[in-house]
DNA sequence: CAGCATCCTTGTCGATACTG
DNA sequence: CAGTATCGACAAGGATGCTG
């Protein structure tokens, strides 16, 4: 049992700190937590996410045993990706995330206006 | 009541996810949430951190209202950043992404080997 | 001590076009 | 449907030097 600390620039715990806090990876996550889904629909359901970053995203997601990827030999080709149990021990806490975004976006809101007042103020 | 949705491209939740979905915010609020904390130990204590991203990242997370910043008319002059409650509300969910990484990294580890090897294997 | 200003190298991302 | 390939714009980040 070795003692891992994220702390540290060059413990393997920081590269997957940096993956896992990715803005994509914590919707995509929440997203298949419920469920399995197909690339585009995953693609549809986030605003503002391209074909290109969803393909790299769920290619490392598939890499770092958080996302399993089955496809199905139709035709045209059917892809559906699922929660692995690594993911799924994850996804709590990263929909946690976006529980608390959504729950206090507004006292954040409120915050940036006050901050950027004082500071217009001093100038 | 308002329905914000972190899934929507133009809502502000998007925004205040992606903030803290950051590699140094989850680290830096970790140590926060612990005690207040002087600038320079902070950039002591999180190593390939460089002074000037914690600067930048320490004034978002105050614009932000998670972070106080307090300072100190001493010769030189003292700042201390400490947590607001806003910020401890989050603090939870992030530390949980540490531990997270911290427990399960052997097994992303693991999961990379073998994707790397099955990749190697088809070419 | 706690920063800010500057340069410069990276990589990250969006847009676009093409394929099995 | 589920991607890959390529280009170009842009911004984040490291290194360095300076300051109240």
């Amino acid at each position: 049992m070795k003692a891992w600390n994220a702390y540290a620039a060059d413990c393997p715990t920081r590269f997957a700190l940096d993956r896992i806090t990715d803005k994509w990876t914590v919707l995509l996550l929440g997203l298949l937590a419920d469920g399995p889904q197909r690339f585009n629909a995953l693609l549809r359901q986030v605003s503002g996410l391209s074909q290109k970053v969803l393909s790299q995203t769920l290619k490392r997601l598939e890499r770092d045993g958080l996302v399993h990827r089955k496809a199905f030999a139709t035709v045209p080709v059917t892809v559906e990706y699922s929660i692995t149990p690594l993911g799924a021990a994850l996804s709590g806490s990263l929909k946690a995330l976006i529980v608390w975004a959504e729950s206090n976006i507004e006292s954040v809101l409120t915050a940036q206006a006050r901050y950027d007042a004082e500071k217009a103020a001093t100038v």
